[in-house]
DNA sequence: ATTATTACCTAGAAAACTAGTGGGGATTGG
DNA sequence: CCAATCCCCACTAGTTTTCTAGGTAATAAT
């Protein structure tokens, strides 16, 4: 019961262009330093999230990415969905209701499957990629007390 | 996104168990017909179940496996884990708290991701295989009622 | 005792997928 | 122009998944 890293580096590589929102294009070099990815690769995942319209890309010398809305309106599960495909913990809740899975009567475990895929949605639409960047910002608040107190 | 067919050709077969529960021992071949899987491969899935203490086996003519405990007392989370290891959408969450993950500070996904395998644990361990079972014969009722109507 | 039926075990093989690498081309600011 | 950057296609090594082959061991029925 695993994501691959596609989803787990992608969320990384956004959410960093959500740190540095406002600040023009951020190239992928950078992302993928900070993130600790090979750039090469992600270079392949940004395009995937690009075809899908998260990001939007400027070329050229000082080039690089910029997320395509505000940190508010994307949430984990819009990034999630475009690089792991439709949450779908086992693959007839990708076919039409009823159809294709025969002994529909019996799979009763469908119905299990379905739950699963709903709460897992619930809680990846759930967090923004500003939700993200407010966390980690408390986050180093919190070290920086932390800090003081040694 | 997704489950391995080891979860699900599993708990298809721990379903089935249970529905036979209290005759006897079911010989893996009549469940992997009644479910369309692979016998051997079945046979592969089941002994891990069995290693794990869910099904007991009888060896010899007229053996076969029965549960290890009542329908009621084995949630679908028991299985699953057993079949497709701990519920982790991302690695680092095998890990101990805090260890080897670096950038933890920046790390704010891993968060996410502790939610997403909290809510889906929570689903798994919700159903039972008796729960399945009560759902399986409310269906065939209700298509028993169906027949009536046409 | 023999036989048929069952569980149990090990070794793989074919296919799919993952996580990259390699080697270039196209665009654009300085 | 040229360096920085995005963009694209192909390939590969490794892993995992799903399944097959080919047995051995135990036991109930005869």
């Amino acid at each position: 019961m695993k994501l691959s890293t596609r989803g787990e580096y992608g969320l990384r590589a956004m959410f960093d262009l959500a740190q540095h929102y406002g600040e023009g294009p951020i190239p992928i070099k950078s992302v993928a330093e900070r993130q600790d990815i090979s750039e090469h690769y992600l270079e392949q995942l940004i395009a995937v999230l690009r075809k899908a319209g998260l990001v939007k890309s400027i070329r050229g010398a000082q080039g690089g990415y910029v997320l395509s809305r505000e940190p508010e309106e994307i949430t984990v599960g819009d990034i999630i969905r475009v690089l792991e495909g439709p949450i779908a913990p086992v693959e007839c809740l990708n076919t039409a209701e009823g159809e294709s899975c025969e002994r529909a009567e019996t799979c009763v475990t469908r119905g299990i499957w379905e739950k699963v895929r709903d709460s897992i949605s619930d809680v990846l639409d759930s967090f923004t990629l500003a939700d993200m960047v407010a966390k980690a910002n408390q986050m180093r608040q919190d070290s920086k007390y932390y800090m003081y107190y040694i």
